[in-house]
DNA sequence: TCTACAATGTTATAATATAACATTCTTAAC
DNA sequence: GTTAAGAATGTTATATTATAACATTGTAGA
């Protein structure tokens, strides 16, 4: 089972150095790592929990300012997600994919931090764009974050 | 204007007061004063952005501490809303009003954090918590952030 | 090789948020 | 009216998230 993430967590870093290069960038050793530490975190973490992360389950030594830029980086090649809901950070889901995505929808577990990316239905984003403009806005990301409790939770908060 | 302005501003504060007694809490002088610093900045503002406006503008002497926790109280008393995406507070749009509402979506405008609180057409939020359940999740909160730009700033980005 | 720019390192500090305990204010029982 | 209990607020300290500013190192092309 280890050893079959393990051979996950390689192909896609091996995709996502293509896809920095598609964009003229380059996933540089450090940038690797980064992301490596958010795939085994498999999760929603902080950029300082990251750190520790990538320390104590990876053995790599990064700094929070550089973990910050570096997720900065991510999140510009399309490799990572920031949400704002949380202040975290999630790897894409998407990244061995081939095909373009819809705008992603977050469901985000308050408890556990667990986050399904899922893909928001299309008529849904139509009517939310249309709603915003009539209110006199523009959307400027169409992400959307929803807070929830995942299954696991929620059978837990339920017992408390 | 700035009369007209302070009478609503009154009537808001009046209406709150009767709505926290219906929920069996009070709104103290200094509850009152944190949203009427709200009210005032009628914009989303961070809560030491609200200490300042506080002081500032109306000449109430809050400490920080004291302005989470007074949000806090006003959040569950539903006179306020907690911008997750932003990390900001804003009065709830509706205190005035008598009739139950729909879960809110705000616009929020990345630029100069206004915000808009317009009501989530149901549908959308039962297409909402129908991806949600089947993912494995159930719906936490149901208010709904959408990240924008306001006309006014949508014009001055595309200016620059 | 040298130069320019990209990437990372380093230090400091700003901005947001909570914990823990002390004091003061209300209210209701007596 | 006094007093006990709990609510509200004050106070101090510190945790957490994030950015600014400048130094150093690495790398690719002239």
């Amino acid at each position: 089972m280890i050893a079959i993430k393990q051979q996950a967590t390689k192909r896609v870093l091996a995709q996502a150095q293509q896809q920095c290069l598609a964009l003229g960038s380059k996933l540089t050793t450090k940038r690797s790592q980064v992301l490596e530490g958010l795939l085994v975190a498999a999760k929603a973490v902080s950029a300082y929990e990251l750190t520790d992360v990538c320390r104590d389950k990876l053995g790599y030594d990064l700094l929070p300012m550089s973990v910050y830029r570096i997720l900065e980086f991510l999140e510009n090649n399309q490799l990572v997600h920031r949400l704002n809901t949380s202040n975290k950070y999630i790897a894409c889901a998407h990244i061995t994919c081939d095909h373009q995505h819809q705008p992603p929808q977050f469901l985000i577990c308050k408890t556990c931090h667990k986050v399904e990316e899922v893909e928001v239905p299309t008529p849904i984003m139509e009517s939310v764009a249309k709603a915003t403009r009539k209110a006199g806005f523009t959307l400027a990301s169409s992400h959307l974050e929803i807070e929830c409790y995942c299954n696991d939770c929620d059978a837990s908060e339920a017992a408390t």
